[in-house]
DNA sequence: TCGATTGCTATTGTAGGCAATAAACAATGG
DNA sequence: CCATTGTTTATTGCCTACAATAGCAATCGA
């Protein structure tokens, strides 16, 4: 007890003191985008939402500023801040960069690549392979994207982590959410194995169009669920 | 003179009707930022930075935290906003994604180039070859600018323009910025009638081949500078 | 009835003020 | 003489208050 209190105690001090009170904001507000509870389109009352977290307005405004400048958000003077609503063709866009951040991933990757990492990364493919066949696809969306963040984190390339990450969120804001997740549910298990291979194989290229080619192809999914009009 | 005054006066309402005081002071700290007028390292001070706007904190503090989000500075609680400055191994790793971010645009642009296109950017590479020639090398550092803003921006894909746009930015803030623009100018011509080669053959992944290594040989020029323990 | 105009209201934009913090310096003790 | 502790000051963090704006509804005139 008395080995655990400090601990925690200074857990909060250090957020505090490290981030402050507007970061805490972001944060929260992020969270509130991504998980949905804000949607794409909506308002953000700043009298509202800064009497939600307890705080005046001002660390609020600032939260959202960053918020817009991760185009999170968007600012239309005199009338408030609103959720984006990433459309189609900017969600195609976003697909190709998020391809090419991507087979950079893999380019690297190739030069990295460790037995242990395939081992992991061979391990995740089966772990795929199982929940495919059992089809709790529900299961299957959460260890796809740690496979992915896996991918990404072990380039050791901060900078590309956090682009790749921010692409995601923003997919996240399409209107049609839903076919984005749908796009991911329906990836054959072979495009997995394919990337893989070709980072066991060593050859650069190879390893960067493969990674390349797993993005573009969830970009031709996503294309072809809105083409036949489907809706959420 | 009668004719003008309305013109002069509604512009500049229209610029504080589109944007916000804080887009309008964001702008001007980024140009103070990228001219080198704000320093890496350098502090921005509230209260001086406000007056000198003629503004009060709050917008100021607003268009900060936009910048920290765009990359541009660092905020340490209770410290204040600083210039970021970027550390040669972050320059490295945006030279990667940048490259990335750049290939996609060759790949891209192979599937879109038309005759027109090519024609422009023969008459850049023939611009080019003429300054390097005369060996008057502030010449060919914009024009070598516009050559690569033209090539990304007829991609036509806008989150790419944005992204690549943000790096180079970034990039400006590397420690030894004077290395980025020194590995510039030795950029043999040659890189760039291989791009425009290899977008006249229409082959996407030559293209996209061709692009990437023209920043990663810039990348290994900077990086090669560094080693040599050159200073500004 | 319809359109334009004019007030009203909710909300954002900006300003300025107080409290809290950190860095620099001075004072004190060993 | 050095280390440590108290004090001062510049500066940031946050809040409250006021001004300005946009959207809306009611009113007025045709």
């Amino acid at each position: 007890m008395y080995h655990e209190e400090p601990k925690v105690q200074q857990n909060d001090l250090t957020v505090l003191r490290t981030s402050s009170l507007t970061g805490v904001i972001e944060r929260e507000l992020e969270h509130l985008i991504l998980t949905g509870e804000l949607k794409p389109g909506e308002r953000l009352n700043e009298i509202q939402l800064s009497a939600r977290f307890g705080t005046s307005r001002g660390p609020l405004r600032e939260a959202t500023r960053s918020l817009q400048a991760k185009g999170l958000v968007e600012s239309i003077r005199n009338r408030g801040v609103f959720v984006r609503s990433v459309s189609p063709t900017e969600a195609l866009e976003i697909y190709d960069v998020r391809a090419a951040i991507f087979g950079l991933a893999g380019r690297l990757l190739a030069d990295l690549v460790t037995d242990q990492m395939l081992a992991r990364l061979n391990a995740f493919l089966d772990q795929m392979d199982e929940i495919a066949a059992s089809k709790n696809f529900d299961d299957y969306y959460p260890v796809n994207l740690a496979f992915h963040d896996y991918l990404v984190t072990s380039t050791g390339n901060a900078t590309l982590v956090k682009e790749y990450k921010g692409f995601v969120n923003k997919l996240h804001l399409a209107r049609a959410r839903g076919l984005v997740q749908a796009g991911g549910l329906s990836v054959s298990n072979r495009e997995h194995r394919e990337m893989v291979d070709a980072l066991a194989s060593g050859n650069r290229e190879r390893a960067q169009e493969a990674f390349f080619r797993h993005v573009e192809r969830s970009k031709i999914r996503f294309r072809s669920t809105l083409n036949t009009g489907a809706s959420a």
